[in-house]
DNA sequence: CATGAATGAGGTTTCATTCAT
DNA sequence: GATGAATGAAACCTCATTCAT
């Protein structure tokens, strides 16, 4: 990825702000759906223009070229999520609503916004030659999420709500795991189940589910804790 | 997709068992490969010959088109894990430990083939235009599993170790959830947390979480049953 | 080429000096070193606009176009090597020390400026369809140079420090050969020799033998003029 | 460059020598037409192959690529003029009949070989870009030239009929200067000059001035030794 | 006089597939 | 049954240039 997005040298900064930024925008947006959709590789440029109502060459002018407008389209999303979840002001409330809240957010907003799934499909499906890892920005999103995490369980577990021993990272991946594999994998999971996961219905049962199994594992032992070590112990 | 696949047009069977086999499979295993790391769209039917040192003209061959092929691919790796998991002969066991088996094995053969989450994710990449509908093999497959995962329920209920509400199917999907987040999302969850989630002693720690989390929710509720209610209830 | 370069269009002279032709000036340096090392066809418009750090539309203000400006480059730098060549005032020297002098700065000036024989090489490699044929200007510019060389052989002959048969022509044709040769071939001769013909040291060995080559072809023939003839006959 | 040319598995060779090398050897010939008129750059790629009468695809198909169908037209042109060389039988002949035809050669063959001269142009003007360093194929055909031209002067020199301090390599590049400038010049000269560089009578009389030139250069001292190392003395 | 925004034309490369023995 | 050779379609990208203020 040698080449660099052309950052136009402009005399003075426009006070109306200018129409490029509004195309740029269109172009970015149009672009998320189509490489959530149809993953990088996939992802065609001129499909990309033609629903964007631009030209071709703007793409190359605003970017730089597909690859750099593709992770123009990572960090978009990756930045909304974090946004959003920072919104949440998740410090401010006790433990347990805030677990509930963040929960629940997670949830929808994985929900409604497919083309999050779609983009970080298509970059683990790019492996190695992925570019997230170039973009420093995402990593600095991410760093508070689970700083804000680890308090709410350090707050949960005083308060006697929440078990001692759980690992922020390893919650976060769990999270993340349950609100997303039933949207990552509909299409497999709908055909080998012979069910549809789209459903309204099936989604909110998804997300009570989910919501027992995170709060059963949060849930701090009570009584007879030696049992539920023997259960859950491994060979 | 409106051709057909060619397979085999010649009327008698090869007594001699020939190397046409040989060659399909080597093919196979190639075409794996390839479509679990590349995708559907990116996989290169060169690529393909050139990894299995056959001419390009077998693949149309043996399969008819790349599609086929990819057919092909998806269904040996569903056949290969349903089959592995038939193996384990988890109705005669104890529920407890055939939970604990079922559990294991999942986390450790998904982790050991990952060209299954490969190929899985590419047919979901696809949606719409996936091909694993059209396959009745991969859902005959299934079908018996989910069967053997409602009488281990229901046996663990009976003798008190597990918990009475569970469905199946949430079970089943939050196990593969578990068992393939950190491996699916390898590249982006390395970047994002700046770790090395290939790191052996990493994976033991993930799995070692994926079982205090599903037993955590599969042990039947003790004493104040009504507590956790009040903690998981949704708004 | 049927465009013409739309330079200037406003009336008046601007008194206050201006900034625009200082604007000019550094668009054509950069556009020298941009056709000198990428020749007229890989010579980008946008790479010099962006060195100059000057609006991309001014290339069509000030030159009219690409072509245009090219050949303004071309022009400049057989300008700036013509300006300096008279300025050896060699008209007034005795006719050894003219010679040396001349050698000595042929040598000199195309080493310290590649930018000539960038552009010359481009200008030779656009054949036919190049533009310096159309330059009166360095067609005049030229003119008195030969005129100078000759004198100076006539001169020297007359000294009997010069054979007296030398065309002029020939000889400059020589010289620029002489002091050309290893930088317009540097890339190539370096690769194939194995060498740095950058490195000065190897530069000054190979001003020694260029003068050591002109001067024993400038001689005169000494006693046994017969056998030289000999040697140097073609069959 | 890193993609490779298809070396195309073939299970056993074909007795005939199939068709594929003709093709391949037509696209070379029409390739190194176009480079060393137009330039890497300047090349079409689609004007080769609508003079050779080909598939645009076969040029990926045989060489991998515009970059190395251009490698291999510039290690062509330095074949063929290498083997044309070592075929003179240099080592066989009297120092100055060697020498006589070793420059008639190099003439005539630049002269009737303009591709050469275009595709080391073309190489120089890529400069730090270019792929002829890649080619060890060229590097190794050179050194035994370059011997042989070292061997040539050291019998002159014991004969008496040279001079016993030439460079070789400085011999060489000199030879080569002298018998390109005007051809690689022919579109600045001719305008600057103006006169035709290519008049045949024009050649030959440069070619003559060549000799002149080099055997003046490589004859040995006779008596006034000093003078002339005065004459050429350097400031 | 100057500039931000946009563009049509044409280039290289990729790809699965078929032709013709 | 197998293979060498070839290909049409479509993708990405580049470039000088112009539109509209």
């Amino acid at each position: 990825m040698p080449r660099k997005a052309k950052v136009r040298r402009t005399g003075r900064p426009r006070l109306d702000g200018g129409k490029a930024p509004q195309t740029r925008e269109r172009i970015l947006r149009c672009a998320i759906r189509e490489f959530a959709q149809q993953g990088f590789r996939g992802g065609r440029v001129e499909r990309i223009v033609d629903d964007a109502g631009v030209n071709l060459r703007l793409i190359y002018h605003y970017f730089g070229g597909k690859q750099e407008l593709y992770l123009a389209c990572l960090e978009r999303v990756f930045v909304e999520l974090r946004r959003a979840e920072h919104a949440l002001e998740l410090r401010a409330m006790p433990p347990l609503d805030a677990m509930r809240k963040l929960i629940d957010f997670t949830f929808d907003h994985l929900s409604r916004h497919p083309e999050f799934i779609g983009m970080v499909r298509s970059e683990n499906q790019l492996g190695s030659k992925g570019v997230l890892r170039r973009s420093r920005l995402v990593r600095t999103l991410t760093a508070p999420l689970l700083v804000i995490i680890e308090d709410l369980l350090e707050r949960g577990c005083r308060d006697g709500v929440f078990r001692g021993d759980v690992d922020a990272v390893q919650f976060f991946i769990t999270l993340q795991a349950l609100a997303t594999v039933h949207i990552a994998n509909r299409s497999t999971l709908s055909a080998i189940l012979d069910a549809n996961l789209a459903d309204p219905t099936w989604l909110k049962a998804r997300r009570r589910h989910g919501h027992e199994v995170l709060f059963s594992y949060l849930s701090p032992p009570r009584a007879v804790k030696r049992e539920r070590r023997t259960l859950s112990g491994e060979r």
